[in-house]
RNA sequence: GUGCCAGUAGCUCAGCCGGAUAGAGCAACGGACUUCUAAUCCGUGGGUCGGGUGUUCGAAUCAUCUCUGGCACGCCA
């Protein structure tokens, strides 16, 4: 068993389903098709520990008014062998579950015998799933929207892998194409303006202007020097990409590492034009009638496949587009790869693409539910009370890496993962470097350094966290420790519903929730000091959060400090 | 013009497959350190859930209209 809540449902549902039959048999209740039950725990404590409304949906079907329904139902239940002490109907017709506080202390053994396991469930079963993110072009430096979407994906992938899915995390490099032909374009034109002036060389006009690209060709003259001048534009762009680009390549990977994100695979774009899977892609795609050829180009054809528009596939000089690249990706990783399911987080401004990319599966007999676009909105930075303008143009950008020297990788994660995705996200850059009770990262750290300020005082009187089994956990009955095993009952559950939303916003919630039960327990009651019986269970109460704590910090990697 | 996201307390946001008196943090105000870390706690005040209409026993939640902000509608990605 994972997950107490899980078993509280089953029993609850279970009864429940016994009490209509009861009627039934009775007489007292016509017979009723019983919907998913919804078992939830309500918002007040003083409507019990889990309620059903399940007698309010069955009302038409008992032809009575939905208390009348629940008061039919309520001498029926037989809570032997449960959790349950006693419910009552309330308000409209709910039917409320007071719960023996059993499985306060049943959800404290669970977690002292999973210890870091604590909040692993099976909601996959081993699904194999691809959570690409940040996929950034390997242009220039990474930007907040990459921040934010490298947060949001490694955590989403997080998740789901504590929830028992098979995760692959996955950055596709988009070494090919328009972005790069720009990319050499440019560093030609920095080349050559370093030699012949710059007012002789007019920079592209969609060419980047960061200071970055500047860099690279003093790095690259300072060991090459003026060698490139005398080869053709073709050969200079070619060498200057060829030496910048695996430079960016390392450098995302630095930062992002830094970020706390790791990834397993690194695709390449360029790859699959290699490879000719592109062009694969899209003869089958041809030959099978999805295409339209106009103005000498390749299009996929919209009509068919449900779009309001046609969309290029190859330009009508003969290159593919990212469309065309996109496609024969996808087809990769659920043909190629055999993935069950493909997350990909994309900025807000690609929204458009979804519809395309989803329909563009059908023709591989790829189900388009396989393919899951995540989008989250994009970011506005504050200084001062002022928007602090990011752009990869400017050369003024404030990028991943300033962001991280700036306020810490602790702070950005868990601010960029306080909202859910859809949310337009305002980071103060001031509030997350305060040290101070309005930055929420601290004040869950330190509920972890003060529990560790805990263990380690008592370590040094010889007392250390016992076996759970040989401890009363009965004795632990203040509000305040109930409270705090309640909230350290839900973990799991708050994992399962990470997952199936794809929220993991809601784990940083949760965890903000549990110091804060913490921080009340510790201004209520104490360890050191109490009788031996009630340390003890004070003490596996304490470290039965530390574990919590830590195990959702580790989640969505931010470091649990034992100090501060 | 069409489409997508958002609009909930002074601020930042939860809640949204219909359910009980709409929640949290911060800010404001008043209290609590001779006791395991006061980066903490306890308490108080604060709302026409952008607005209208509809569906329903019941709407922040669903439908529809409308207003505001952001984004997208390219042989860019």
């Amino acid at each position: 068993m994972n997950n107490i809540f899980d078993k509280i449902r089953e029993q609850i549902i279970s009864v429940t389903k016994e009490a209509f039959l009861a009627c039934e048999k009775k007489g007292t209740l016509p017979k009723i098709e019983l919907p998913d039950m919804a078992v939830e725990v309500p918002r007040e404590r003083g409507f019990g520990d889990f309620s059903t409304n399940v007698a309010m949906q069955v009302s038409k079907q008992a032809k009575l008014p939905p208390r009348k329904t629940a008061e039919a139902l309520y001498p029926e239940f037989n809570f032997e062998g449960t959790y349950i002490e006693k419910i009552e109907i309330a308000g409209p017709g709910f039917i409320n579950f007071y719960l023996k506080r059993d499985w306060l202390y049943d959800a404290l053994q669970l977690i002292q015998q999973k210890r870091e396991k604590y909040g692993e469930v099976d909601v996959g079963k081993g699904v194999k799933v691809n959570v690409e993110f940040v996929s950034a072009n390997p242009t220039g430096p990474l930007h907040m929207g990459n921040a934010r979407g490298g947060a949001l994906g490694d955590c989403i992938a997080s998740v789901l892998k504590k929830a028992g899915y098979d995760v692959t995390r996955e950055f596709y490099i988009n070494d090919a194409g328009n972005q790069i032909e720009r990319f050499g374009m440019s560093l030609e034109a920095r080349y050559l303006q370093h030699f012949m002036g710059e007012d002789k060389v007019e920079f592209p006009e969609d060419g980047y202007h960061g200071e970055d690209i500047i860099e690279h060709v003093k790095s690259y003259i300072d060991q090459y020097g003026d060698i490139l001048l005398s080869k053709t534009s073709e050969e200079r762009q070619q060498a200057l990409v060829d030496y910048a680009l695996p430079i960016n390549i390392q450098r995302i990977r630095e930062t992002l590492s830094s970020y706390g994100i790791e990834y397993d695979v690194w695709f390449s774009e360029k790859s699959l034009h290699d490879s000719g899977a592109v062009k694969e892609t899209i003869d089958f795609l041809k030959e099978n009638g999805y295409t339209v050829e106009k103005d000498g180009a390749i299009w996929l054809n919209g009509e068919k496949l449900g779009l309001d528009k046609d969309e290029v596939l190859v330009r009508n000089n003969g290159v593919p587009t990212y469309m065309a690249a996109d496609i024969a990706y996808h087809r990769n990783k659920f043909i190629t790869r055999g993935f069950d399911w493909a997350i990909d987080l994309w900025g807000a401004d690609h929204h458009g693409h979804v519809g395309r990319m989803k329909a563009a599966m059908k023709p591989f007999g790829i189900d388009s539910d396989k393919l899951h676009v995540v989008l989250f909105q994009l970011v506005r930075l504050y200084r001062n009370g002022e928007i602090a303008r990011m752009s990869k143009r400017t050369g003024k950008a404030i990028s991943l890496g300033d962001l991280l020297e700036e306020v810490g990788r602790d702070a950005a994660r868990f601010i960029f993962n306080m909202k859910t995705s859809g949310s337009h996200l305002d980071f103060d850059l001031d509030l997350a470097v305060k040290q101070s009770n309005e930055n929420p990262v601290f004040y869950v750290q330190y509920a972890h350094a003060r529990i560790c300020s805990i263990l380690r005082k008592l370590a040094e009187e010889g007392v250390v966290p016992p076996s759970v089994d040989q401890v009363d956990l009965t004795l632990l009955k203040e509000n305040e420790e109930i409270e705090l095993m309640r909230k350290l009952a839900e973990y799991p559950e708050e994992i399962t519903l990470s997952a199936k939303t794809l929220e993991p916003s809601r784990l940083t919630r949760y965890v903000m929730e549990v110091a804060s039960s913490f921080h009340s327990f510790y201004n209520a009651c104490r360890v050191r000091g109490e009788e031996e019986k009630l340390m003890m269970a004070r003490l596996i109460l304490v470290d039965s959060t530390r574990i919590v704590i830590k195990n959702v910090l580790e989640l969505i990697s931010i470091s649990a400090p034992e100090k501060m």
